[in-house]
DNA sequence: GCGCTGCATGAAAACGTTGCCAGTCTTCCG
DNA sequence: CGGAAGACTGGCAACGTTTTCATGCAGCGC
């Protein structure tokens, strides 16, 4: 059933108002002159009658329904909860609403989530990271402009962005050398994740720099979360391998490592170094305070949000990026041994 | 390939299949009865123009947008994800789709955030705390159905749901003088917020209940936040107030404080015992893990979305939602002396 | 065979806006 | 003073659906 009568339209306010619809709308969009007279009737009338137009009449009429679609991976992860936060604020003011959906890292879901965006006619999609192929993105971009965080992608109508995630890598276990370390565990990423594996290729060059061959038996299987974190620490404790320090793909995956630690008495940094990436807000508030890789992910989201604003025409200044930065807190000391 | 899915309408398919828009229509419903040789036709003919019903079309003339809207505080808290998770789940496969706003706590802009949701006519709301006045929340709810978490709240249209705070806060409190603890400071919540309020109530009354009257001097106030938690931890110690044990008023505020006595170079729980609230999947990856009352904040999400789905008319199934509990982890014990 | 009933279908009228087109009324220039 | 250029404004046709309403056509009982 249509919305309850009580519902306002351009032409009610037009009756009140003496004038034609039309006139309403113009005012409504500052599309052409109107009288002041007419102008301020057409004002009084709106207030009067509390009118709100209808948003999907104006989508139906001019194609575009100052909506854009963000797939995010994980509603619950702060990584892309500090993304959103940066879109969120670089969308504030521009009178266009994000709608959410979550792909939970699965390509099909993902697709799925991006049609339902389609669906509902959204202007423009911000992707944040995730498992689609590059060439399913470059086919729904023939319908919407897409902005995609994570990714490195030259097509028509995407604007990717992507940190150097081998250099993260190589910084953090740079970090680690220099300290002193020689047998620097890894706990990896998802299986087949490209950040992951790029921050692994950063942890074996820096060891090849300096002449060391990475063995095989300090790099465990993780997932990114902090359950992760905690069986690879346990794998790793268990198998009885040598090591003084150790590097995780991500926060969330060192704060499973830290628990497992403190399980089982060993100090940080103490007895083993630790070092996350992300540098999320919560690094900072672990005991003791966590060294990770910093990654400007509030700022990636701001950056999205102007860059697809500006591809959808409106005036939106750029955001600068800054790049991945060593954040060396209190995880990390020398070896004792 | 998917040829130009924006433009197709259901009269382009009508067109290719021999039938008229309304067969079409009717198919796409299922709202009368069709010779399965048409049916067949139209579903070859969608299929073969890649179609997809342009919602806006059928939102202007049902009146109903499949959009429900969700005015969360803060988009990057742990504990307002965790709530948004339980919703999104809710809400899996019911075909509703969920708008999220941010009102950050301020009365003024969630009145504009919802303003906002209404304006793109969504079919029901759900609002997670926040500072809205009630009478606000009435009257949103003469337009839509609303489902409101963290209130105690009867009317019509509106469905409140709100665990006793104060009991939570009588909770933690009490495992604590149960230890032996008497000299119990509490992080207090931000200024005005019941929850917060109700949890000091608590605090209060674990107090009187055993024949204690609570120092003024140890409250402090928080706000929430981590950072709230390291001010007032730090104004504590700084204070030289003597106390063995430290209730905050949630899990971040706790956070926050336990950053401070580590810095200080004080122990937990050997120095002083300290509880939180919420119980945040974080909570069990500091360390020690954080002795805390747990919200069953997932399933809240989740029995708002079915609610809502309920009072929309949609066939769904109702949620239990079990009670405050009180979670000993590690960072309470005995007091020293 | 006649009127009924019921069913499948098409035509057309909405839903609330916007934007083109064509007027009307000034105003100004020659 | 005539006429033309503007400046405003109203009418009306879309936008893509859904939903009456009406119509034609079988089948049915008598």
């Amino acid at each position: 059933m249509p919305a309850d009568g009580a519902s306002v339209t351009v032409v009610d306010v037009a009756r009140v108002a003496g004038v034609s619809p039309s006139t309403v709308s113009r005012i409504l969009n500052g599309t052409a002159r109107v009288t002041a007279e007419k102008r301020k009737a057409v004002e009084d009338a709106i207030a009067a009658l509390d009118f709100r137009p209808n948003l999907f009449a104006r989508s139906l009429k001019t194609g575009t329904t100052m909506t854009i679609g963000i797939l995010t991976q994980d509603i619950e992860s702060p990584f892309f909860t500090r993304a959103l936060r940066g879109i969120e604020e670089g969308l504030a003011g521009s009178g266009y609403a994000p709608l959410i959906v979550s792909g939970h890292w699965d390509a099909e879901e993902e697709a799925e989530r991006i049609r339902l965006l389609m669906a509902r006619r959204i202007d423009g999609v911000v992707i944040l990271t995730g498992n689609l192929a590059d060439t399913q993105i470059v086919e729904f971009a023939t319908h919407q402009p897409i902005v995609a965080l994570g990714r490195t992608l030259v097509a028509p109508n995407v604007r990717a962005v992507r940190f150097a995630q081998e250099r993260g890598g190589y910084m953090a276990v740079r970090h680690l050398l220099e300290l002193g370390h020689r047998r620097i565990a890894f706990i990896a990423g998802p299986v087949g994740h490209v950040d992951a594996n790029d921050r692994y290729a950063g942890y074996v060059r820096a060891h090849m720099e300096v002449g060391l061959d990475p063995d095989p038996a300090l790099v465990v299987q993780g997932d990114f979360l902090e359950t992760g974190g905690v069986t690879a620490m346990t794998a790793l404790l268990d198998s009885g391998v040598d090591f003084t320090a150790v590097f995780a793909a991500n926060d969330q995956s060192a704060f499973g490592a830290r628990m497992v630690l403190y399980r089982r008495g060993l100090s940080v940094p103490g007895d083993v170094s630790l070092v996350g990436f992300d540098d999320l807000p919560a690094a900072a508030y672990v005991t003791p305070p966590l060294t990770t890789v910093h990654q400007p992910i509030h700022e990636m989201g701001l950056f999205a949000a102007r860059a697809l604003l500006g591809m959808l025409g409106q005036p939106a200044e750029p955001v600068p990026l800054p790049d991945l930065q060593m954040v060396v807190r209190e995880t990390t000391a020398a070896p004792k041994r």
